[in-house]
DNA sequence: TATGAATGAGTCTTCATTCAT
DNA sequence: GATGAATGAAGACTCATTCAT
């Protein structure tokens, strides 16, 4: 119970630990990469002696690794509930299309991470096998909406659901992982609630034309 | 006349020099981000001496400012010749779309530094002016279109040019800039010329059933 | 109590690091500059390693500093006892005059640390408040000394203490800080204890006759 | 005759660029020291190219010695009409001690490049032998006026004049040499003009008193 | 002579990691 | 478990010097 002033490190308490760790080495890694990203940035953000990375973690390779689990576990994207009380697949799909985009709205970092684990060519997802389970479970529902709206006539036919999957991914997650280099383009704030709420009814839009069928 | 073996610095030909330092510089900054990047490395790629960095771009950072611009540049994506021989909105919106797969296919370096100047916050796109040519111009060419498609009845009216011009490219280059998270998840190399061209295909489709009119 | 041989650290005392460092600096600094003093040979002569500099002080710069700081406490000018048991004005500014000849005498990298300071204009006095301490004193008891005398008719009357300690210092000061441009020109060698001798008695001698009455 | 605008280089006059590089170099040399001065100043503020430094002078040290000469020449410490048109030794003291505050106080530079060369323990003097030529006849001259003072039995007999003309450089040289900490010190600008004379002043005064007769 | 370009040997500094308490 | 101190390897950058025209 001996708490540590002005820290939030409690004796004793190493899962707490543990997620201030993570926490900060989230908004590290994902702000300046794997190799930009300094041991004792994350250790004084957290609150906790450098060392203590070391004892938790063992090297900064394996927190990136545990950062990049825990970054992928909090996106949630599996959470199904997140489109309960919607009726039919046309209505469930739009759910699902500002859902996510919601999401990513939400887990800016994440999205950062991810960009530099492709940068390392996705040399650390092997050693998370959880990854998958977390993101493989929007793929699924994603077909299983298509496949009911196509069943229902809905949607056409013939779209491969991954590709789906790809698309909608891609129209919510390239917005935010280079608001920058858009914004700049263009010469307008993406990140402008306005433009936000534009952003979202636009991809609905334009998934749902897209695979509705005629 | 006196070329060094395996070298391709020729005494005298600073320009030279300049293009090739930018060529490896392209490579490594894309791999390893600014702050990965070795100079050394660079250097080395460019058969030059490290030294020869400062005195032609002065610091790590100007050189990647460059190399930035120069990626950039090299994209040309505003080429128009692209969708000539094309007749008709739908058919160069479909040409459109598909250059532009096409030539994040062949610059996946590109695609790479621009996802790590997202990173650093777009803070070095102020610095190069030549940037926002290079890419407004296909804003307006996609805008173009899609008013001749709007005029002629083909495609829907309402559609934000710019929201299109953001899908157009999320589609594509989201694919490349995050190809393996994205082949991981669904255990597929996306990669492979028959995803490519699946991928083509679908974001085709997709775009110009998202915008035509029914 | 587990010494390494050769080296000077000892384990878990930071202090006595402290101190090695800004010995071994003092050294380097008053032979070779600010600008030509190297950091390896700093942390060579100390015994520790290269990054235990940085460690403790900061950077070169900062460490300068310290060393300035250093040097000027190491000189202990403000030391009162040096002339105790002395009587009268005269005789008290002899000793005075001499002490500061013996301490400039064997403290030689001070002096040529100070020059350095010169050099660098002094833009590093203000960040180390504690010199001005350490050597306002010595104005102070000069001014009390001579104050005395001419109270007691002894010196005459008129002349402004600071000058005269600026002059004091200089018939000291100098001939060690410019000892070998000096022993050249008259081609001789001025470090010999027989010149030393000559020299303090000379300057004794000078700066009383020039201040006594007559 | 073709003059290069901006530029003080001259085609074809070789001992015009040597005197422009050489009073850069005693600038830079003097400011940063040897090891600090930088060849690519020197060369910019003497509006030559690098290359120009080393086809005169052949090497950044041979360079220095160079500059160490002319500094000392531009002293003209040996002209004696410094002090013509004054009779008698007493006068002739005075106006010697004057004359030598007049010229530190107008060559600052050469001061401070002095005291460099005592960092470097003089290593560069027995290259360069006009230097005790330049410097010796002061000592003489100094010995003369004394000596003829004495017979006079205007001076005390008995001081070494190789004392007294170190002297007589002290109270001046270090005034000029050490003028950032003695001013720090006393919080005090001594290079306020009214500064300037009152210790003008005072030396003439102590000195003279310091070796008459009474 | 003059100049832009090139080079290799350093030099400061950073950083992940480990040690000892 | 936690901490201050210590370390070795490496990296960005500088600088005197030289080359080729």
């Amino acid at each position: 119970m001996a708490r540590k002033a002005d820290k939030g490190v409690v004796r004793g308490d190493p899962s707490r630990t543990r997620a201030l760790i993570l926490s900060a080495a989230l908004k590290e890694f994902s702000e300046n990469g794997l190799g930009g990203a300094r041991i004792e940035a994350i250790a004084g953000n957290a609150g906790v002696n450098k060392q203590a990375l070391y004892y938790h973690f063992g090297s900064k390779e394996k927190l990136y690794q545990a950062t990049l689990e825990y970054g992928y576990e909090s996106l949630r994207i599996l959470d199904k509930e997140a489109i309960s009380g919607t009726s039919g697949p046309a209505e469930r799909m739009r759910a699902l299309v500002g859902y996510f985009f919601d999401t990513m709205a939400g887990n800016r970092p994440v999205v950062w991470l991810v960009s530099e684990e492709n940068r390392l060519r996705g040399r650390n997802l092997p050693l998370s096998p959880r990854i998958r389970d977390f993101t493989a479970n929007f793929v699924s529902l994603i077909r299983e909406i298509y496949d009911e709206g196509v069943e229902q006539k809905i949607f056409r036919p013939g779209i491969d659901s991954e590709q789906l999957w790809i698309t909608i991914v891609s129209v919510s997650y390239l917005y935010f992982g280079n608001i920058y280099t858009l914004s700049y383009i263009i010469n307008k704030n993406l990140d402008d609630p306005k433009m936000l709420k534009a952003r979202r009814d636009h991809i609905v839009d334009i998934v749902l034309l897209g695979i509705e069928r005629r």
